[in-house]
DNA sequence: CGAAAAATCATGCTTTTATAGGATTGATCT
DNA sequence: AGATCAATCCTATAAAAGCATGATTTTTCG
């Protein structure tokens, strides 16, 4: 297990894994270490940074260079969604790989729609991992999702494009609130309101608030 | 970082960190690699096994000699918390120490509640680890949780208990599905299905399914 | 076995959501 | 200048959820 082309049918031209630079963003030391360790003993690959927050990510992109990013989903400052556009943006040469602990089609579509060239579940394993990196490197895309273990119900085809107001008010649902509740917070009538969450309702393609804030949820909107 | 004695200001009995076999069971290959790989080059530490769930688990510890146990709260079949209630029932003799992405008061009393010597969120570094096992393995208690970075407004004073029933139901309402839906699933009137959404409701503290999900959510619940 | 907990069902009432079908005012973009 | 979109507001109805109160039957466990 210490070569990376001493895997089973596995076999990749050396030039385009040779020394791929890989930086990791995650905000558990675990994952962190995990990677780490789990790529410490492939030559190929070397772990030049890594970092806790999307903060830390773009100062490290800026000063270092970098082949291929793992962005953790769920950070604590940004999502990785956005980050993972803010990387495409500002440092287009990086090839972004999503990190996830979840197996949601929304998360993917949106990753992918933001620019990821793969998406990997946490619970991959090592050859996963690896194989993830070759493909992406050689300008591929990688995924080992699989999208039928998702509960249909709860997965958005595309994820939903929310204006400020409706972003408002999806947060204080989340919060708990009934819609008088948010009216009188907001200053806006209760009908507004009502209108704003049915438009959140036909965005993310569900008919009640319990799978609403379920995939909000799910996506770290809230 | 090669001996556990060589870090700032700690220093513990030989005798009682000697050989310490540990036992991960967690569903994420990464982190039990990243664990594997923090406690490979500490040589009174020894990974004697891993599972992948609860049942693997049991029947590691039935087969072989393990002092410390580390469990992650979320498992594909059952839950940390009740594991680690079924380790200490019928292994009184192996410690537990709670492994967790969260930060949150509810699990920790849920997991003293159930036996468990130790807490450690996952976002701990390799010295808070090292720690926790030499004073789990001293015979102590250890947790590295800060309460008071835990969201207000989603933690519950105190983690819901839930019953089977209760937490099919809530998956359910987390699907989407109203209460005749439930109760034409569960086979049950739509009466018995409110009467489990209302002890939901009581049990989360919160007032309507938008919080409750959000909470469930947050909680991995569903 | 006996107590406690869980699961089951019911009635009645109030509040909140969901759904349908508009309409008006600004702001923005082409 | 016209089109588009966001945000605002409205009426009206049906469906669902929330709340109170109480009761019966299983299960579970000491």
């Amino acid at each position: 297990m210490t070569d990376i082309n001493a895997r089973n049918g596995f076999n990749l031209n050396k030039q385009e894994i040779m020394s791929v630079r890989i930086l990791i963003v995650d905000d558990h030391p675990l994952v962190l270490e995990g990677l780490k360790s789990l790529l410490a003993d492939v030559e190929e690959v070397q772990v030049v940074g890594t970092a806790t927050n999307a903060i830390e990510a773009i100062a490290f992109l800026k000063n270092n260079e970098v082949d291929i990013a793992f962005l953790d989903i769920n950070l604590p400052d940004i999502s990785g969604i956005d980050l993972c556009k803010k990387v495409k943006d500002q440092f287009p040469e990086v090839k972004t790989l999503a990190l996830s602990t979840f197996n949601e089609r929304a998360y993917v579509s949106r990753m992918i729609q933001n620019g990821a060239s793969g998406y990997l579940i946490k619970s991959s394993g090592k050859e996963d991992i690896l194989e993830a990196i070759a493909q992406v490197q050689a300008g591929g895309y990688f995924m080992n999702v699989q999208f039928d273990q998702v509960t249909p119900a709860t997965a958005p085809k595309t994820v939903p494009f929310l204006t400020r107001r409706e972003k408002e008010v999806l947060v204080l649902i989340a919060e708990g609130l009934t819609n008088p509740q948010i009216a009188e917070q907001l200053f806006i009538s209760v009908t507004t309101v009502n209108s704003h969450r049915q438009n959140l309702l036909i965005k993310f393609e569900v008919s009640n608030t319990a799978s609403l804030i379920k995939l909000a949820a799910g996506l770290g909107l809230i």
